[in-house]
RNA sequence: GGGUGCGUAGCUCAGCGGUAGAGCAUCGCCUUCACACGGCGGGGGUCACAGGUUCAAUCCCUGUCGCACCCA
């Protein structure tokens, strides 16, 4: 006996064991079916399960599971990645409390300090994903720092270097002074920031008293200021362009030029140039060959090695003594050191109050500072063209259509990848300098040695790139350094290119891009066929979960509260096309409604002797109760791999929510109840039987999103044994002969029972006092459907009693329509005649309305002709119905009088 | 500033040329022997606004306003 309601806790763990102990998630590569594949987007090893997590595994389980049940050999990668930086700190901050630094342990013991806490309390979210049903094919579990995949990165660097399109420069880098270390741009947040604009007067040399004002974000870059710059057709400058100016604190002469970039409307229109600490600058730099001074080192403080030789000492303008008194102070005390020394000396104009945007570390939230350094880069131009192509071609697609633009814009104006991290866990490069700094890219450290043997033409002692590789740089190879490769493996060869990658869009130009331009460089062909991308985890009003506004919701909990499944349904009835996901605990609290409705319901079935029947073949059901649910189970069914085959993972939740909920349990079930009572054995029978199957039919259409409760049902039926409905066939959908007679005998049934049921209610009928109904002016084949079905009307309708009307209509009767025919229900005494006519008269009016709408359409010249001829005819039936509709309702109330 | 998406019932969202839909909420009624995480019924919408195309527009086109996100 199934117990009273479902416990998701005492079953979800032990029922994943299962699954995981007999490999039904493993992919069979032997097997001889088609291959299905969905590489992870791997988490971060460091990372805890949150919502975005659950949406986006909850779909791709949902996608493999049923992949799986229609016959695919399904792989689904497991996997986590090393994440350079948020492993180092993790690491960092576990020293810090017992008072070491990494720099004092090196760099060996460092590393051996990180595997051992990945070892330790590493990869947690691999076991919170099991809490989630997810079925990975966690034997082939990777880690992007594991020695296979390692090896996949010096390849791919070894091989892009040779082609050149890994080299290194020397230009502006997005730099973090906390950790030290170059940044992605695309890990860089500006944020709108309460600053000032410093106007600042510096002298125009040979002019006497002349100076210029420059207006900056950042006086305390002016140390390393290189030139002035004014836009050309700017009137008021057109006569300094080419002259010098001498600038403050310094004393260095540095020229003013003619360069667009300066904006005449922005503050004076003329700005200040450093270019070693401004992207733009640096571009400005580059047109006017201008010296690029750095005077930030790497934790952003004051640095004078590169302008000590020019300081000159200039009486109420220059003082080298200050400037070397700046010499180690961070940006801000700089800031305020530098601004109070031109305030002093009548060099500052004015302070404006200014709101402008600031570079920040996503990770960590320090003031990006741009940084000149040299870097290793790879040449994103020239991968994106086939990765451009690969979309354009139709090769592969993204899903909704509209994110290829997205892909589009930012893979036509790519900028250079700056692939080396000044940390030290991660892929260190293999890259080794000779004495002369000499660079040899090789596989190992044998190799760079040959190498440098060769090229000095005797044994030198080599020294190896201190740096790592951006964590993206392995996680673009992930679709097939997990396969193998650089090995030529039997899964590479099966799985390659993968079938569907489903992530979200804010991380298009992280990932998918990357992987997109590394699987067509190395493997030739696309790393995946369709990019699903769906939206973000919201909460209830619409916000960004967030740490700081502290309204996120913890899956795990939910998980605890409601069960996996209903959480898994609910995200997947959220998830429409292209929309973020709005998801509050209320919401998963009303789906897991609808487990509850299915628990029931089978235990339902279970109390009614409904089995499983050997060789029950759906098609040659002969009762219409019977045929009515088995096609619209077939529909169930069609609509559900519809849904699916199109990502429509609201409409495949909806579909078999309908189907449970509104046909199967709302009319099947009831219908059903005394038929199951019967003493027609053979028709109990044969109910009994497609209950069963309709009853598998859904668990097997439900599998891929409520994985739990519906093999915990398929097993306690007997349907198969406990674990295997994971296993179990897709079902295909079976029209039974008759079914659209049977379909059309019980939507009337449907219809009768509602609109008796209608009247009652409207007419305050105490739902106790039974009444009957009489038919008028009904056909044959009505009176046989009521007469068929009058058990389960007088249950359901709460009547006494159906049959045709004979002689005159029972004073005090309601009335109402249905088709043909009218229902007499006599309910004397029982309702307010005032009402009722009231009831009729609104009836009516809507009725007529109806009729009017119709009667205008057809009345249109232009409809008539021009609409397509199916329409006007379906319109003049319409009238026909409605105008009939109106007849009836208007002898209704003619007789009541 | 450039781009994308979205404004449909109180809320969350489907629908996207031919009679406006669902879930939740709300209001009645119901301890009917699977389910009160339930059953039955009702009310509630100039489909953001303004033009245009069409026999017909919530749906297509143009513009306006509002909201969100991405890029600069």
């Amino acid at each position: 006996m199934l117990n009273k309601s479902f416990e998701p806790a005492q079953i979800e763990t032990r029922l994943y064991e299962l699954w995981e102990s007999r490999k039904a998630f493993s992919a069979q590569p032997n097997s001889g079916k088609k291959p299905f594949t969905i590489m992870i987007p791997p988490p971060n090893v460091t990372g805890t399960l949150h919502m975005g997590h659950a949406l986006t595994m909850t779909l791709q389980d949902t996608l493999i599971r049923w992949k799986r049940m229609q016959g695919f050999d399904t792989l689904w990668q497991p996997g986590t990645d090393h994440a350079g930086i948020a492993t180092q700190m993790v690491v960092e901050r576990t020293l810090a409390t017992e008072g070491k630094t990494r720099q004092e342990m090196g760099r060996d013991a460092f590393i051996e300090r990180v595997w051992e806490w990945k070892e330790q309390s590493g990869g947690g979210i691999t076991k919170q994903l099991r809490r989630l049903g997810a079925s990975l094919d966690w034997p082939r579990e990777r880690f992007t720092m594991d020695e296979g995949l390692s090896r996949a990165v010096r390849e791919v660097f070894v091989t892009l270097y040779n082609e050149g399109l890994i080299y290194r420069d020397r230009r502006l880098v997005n730099w973090d002074p906390v950790f030290r270390s170059a940044i992605s741009d695309l890990e860089v947040e500006s944020k709108d920031v309460a600053g000032n604009l410093w106007y600042i007067r510096y002298p125009v040399e040979g002019a006497g008293d002349a100076t210029i004002t420059v207006a900056t974000t950042r006086p305390e870059t002016m140390l390393g200021d290189t030139a002035v710059a004014v836009h050309p057709e700017d009137e008021r400058y057109k006569n300094l362009i080419g002259k010098s100016v001498r600038l403050p604190l310094t004393g260095r002469l540095i020229p003013i030029v003619a360069d667009e970039h300066s904006d005449p409307e922005k503050g004076t229109g003329a700005v200040k140039i450093t270019p070693a600490h401004d992207f733009n600058d640096f571009e400005v730099g580059r047109r006017h060959n201008l010296p690029m001074i750095s005077v930030l080192d790497d934790q952003a403080r004051v640095v004078l090695d590169e302008i000590e030789q020019d300081l000159s000492a200039v009486e109420g303008l220059a003082d080298p003594a200050f400037v070397r008194s700046l010499s180690g102070l961070s940006r801000e005390e700089a800031r305020k050191t530098i601004v109070a020394r031109l305030e002093e000396d009548g060099w500052l104009e004015k302070i404006e109050p200014h709101r402008h945007q600031v570079p920040h570390a996503e990770r960590g939230g320090a003031v990006i500072e741009p940084r000149l350094t040299t870097q290793w880069y790879c040449d994103a131009g020239k991968l994106s063209g086939p990765a451009v192509e690969a979309i354009t071609s139709g090769r592969a697609s993204f899903i909704p259509k509209q994110w290829e633009n997205t892909f589009f814009a930012w893979m036509r104006d790519i900028q250079p990848w700056c692939i080396s991290r000044q940390l030290w866990w991660g892929h260190r490069i293999p890259a080794w300098y000779g004495p002369d700094e000499h660079v040899f890219v090789a596989h190992d450290d044998a190799d760079a040695q040959a190498q440098a043997n060769a090229h000095y033409g005797k044994p030198v002692e080599l020294r190896r790139d201190e740096d790592v590789l951006d964590t993206w740089f392995s996680s673009a190879l992930w679709p097939f350094s997990t396969l193998g490769w650089p090995d030529k493996t039997p899964e590479l060869a099966r799985y390659y290119p993968t079938d569907v990658l489903v992530t979200g869009f804010d991380i298009i130009f992280f990932w998918v891009a990357r992987m997109m331009m590394m699987g067509q460089h190395f493997m030739h062909d696309v790393p995946f066929r369709n990019i699903f991308i769906h939206g973000l985890v919201r909460d209830e009003h619409g916000q960004k979960m967030s740490k700081s506004k502290g309204n996120g919701i913890d899956p795990l909990e939910l998980i605890d509260q409601y069960g996996a499944d209903a959480m898994r349904f609910t995200i997947c009835a959220l998830t429409g096309i292209g929309r973020d996901v709005k998801l509050g605990r209320k919401r998963v609290e009303d789906y897991r409604a609808f487990i509850t409705k299915l628990w029931n319901a089978a235990r339902f079935c279970e109390m009614n002797g409904v089995k499983p029947v050997e060789g029950f073949d759906p098609a040659t059901v002969k009762s219409p109760l019977g045929r009515w649910i088995i096609a619209e189970a077939a529909a169930a069914i069609t609509e559900a791999t519809r849904a699916l085959d199109s990502y429509r993972f609201d409409e495949y939740a909806l579909s078999c929510y309908r189907f449970v909920w509104n046909r199967f349990c709302d009319w099947f079930l009831e219908f059903a109840k005394p038929v199951f009572n019967s003493t027609d054995e053979a028709e109990a029978a044969e109910i009994r039987a497609v209950a069963a199957y309709v009853l598998g039919v859904i668990l097997r259409l439900l599998q891929p999103v409520i994985p739990f409760v519906t093999d915990t049902l398929w097993h306690s039926f007997g349907y198969g044994e406990e674990g295997s409905l994971i296993s179990a066939s897709w079902p295909e959908p079976v029209v039974p002969a008759g079914a659209e007679a049977a379909q059309a005998e019980c939507d009337q049934i449907i219809r009768l029972i509602t609109e008796i049921r209608t009247v009652r209610a409207e007419m305050n009928v105490p739902p106790a006092q039974k009444a009957p109904v009489f038919l008028k002016d009904a056909l044959p084949q009505t009176l046989e459907h009521a007469q068929r079905w009058q058990e389960a009307i007088g249950r359901m309708a709460r009547v006494s009693e159906v049959a045709p009307l004979q002689g005159d209509i029972p004073h005090g009767s309601a009335q109402a329509v249905v088709d043909e025919a009218t229902l007499i229900i006599p309910l004397a005494g029982l309702i307010d005649l005032d009402a009722e006519r009231a009831r009729l008269k609104k009836e009516l009016g809507k009725a007529e309305d109806e009729v009017a709408k119709t009667e205008k359409k057809l009345g249109n010249e232009n409809f008539v002709t021009r609409a397509k001829p199916e329409v006007v005819q379906e319109m003049r039936e319409r009238l026909e119905a409605q105008q009939g509709e109106c007849v009836r309702l208007k002898a209704a109330l003619s007789r009541i009088g």
